[in-house]
DNA sequence: GCCAACGTTGGC
DNA sequence: GCCAACGTTGGC
């Protein structure tokens, strides 16, 4: 049976941003399945990524900011693409907003799912001190966006640092 | 706590 | 559309 299969998309990564008192990698791994639902994203620029660029299947690296220690906690994975946030339309949800129309959402979220810890937190520190880290964008300075592209390059060289194998 | 960098708001 | 004021992010 022949099979018309959608034009290949290589595996695109991102790095998610979150403060672990707010979501932690741990609180990932203690979630139903595994998964959550990354809301609460209220930036543009983080928005049309979200919702037009990540696609299931896509890795992820959750960092935890403004935290002790700086690090990148764990890898993820897309297992549903851009959909609305449900939170921007709960008047309860921190993340409410009444702006947003659910005739025409503003806000959008991916569901992720956790693969796997990393051994050892590994240390924004020691990613500065990587000379093939030098243009990640969460070193550069000023960088706010809470989630931002890896290159293939860079996911490769963290998975090796943090000695972790990159073929789920 | 500081403050640079960046995003959003709103008057004009 | 400009841009000053203000608010937030987030490393240090």
């Amino acid at each position: 049976m022949t099979r018309r299969s959608a034009p290949e998309r290589p595996r695109r990564y991102w790095l998610f941003k979150t403060e672990p008192g707010e979501f932690s990698f741990a609180d990932l791994l203690a979630a139903p399945r595994r998964r959550t639902g990354w809301d609460g994203v209220r930036n543009y620029q983080a928005r049309n990524l979200l919702r037009d660029e990540l696609a299931v299947g896509d890795g992820v690296l959750i960092y935890h900011s403004s935290a002790d220690p700086l690090a990148i906690t764990g890898i993820a994975r897309v297992t549903r693409a851009g959909h609305p946030d449900p939170t921007a339309f709960a008047p309860d949800s921190a993340h409410f907003d009444p702006k947003s129309d659910p005739e025409s959402p503003t806000w959008y979220q991916v569901e992720i799912e956790a693969v796997i810890p990393l051994p050892e937190p590994l240390l924004r520190a020691r990613l500065a001190a990587e000379p093939q880290l030098r243009k990640m964008m969460l070193l550069q300075r000023g960088s706010r966006l809470s989630v931002q592209p890896v290159t293939a390059a860079e996911w490769e060289r963290i998975l090796q640092l943090a000695g972790v194998r990159a073929d789920w």
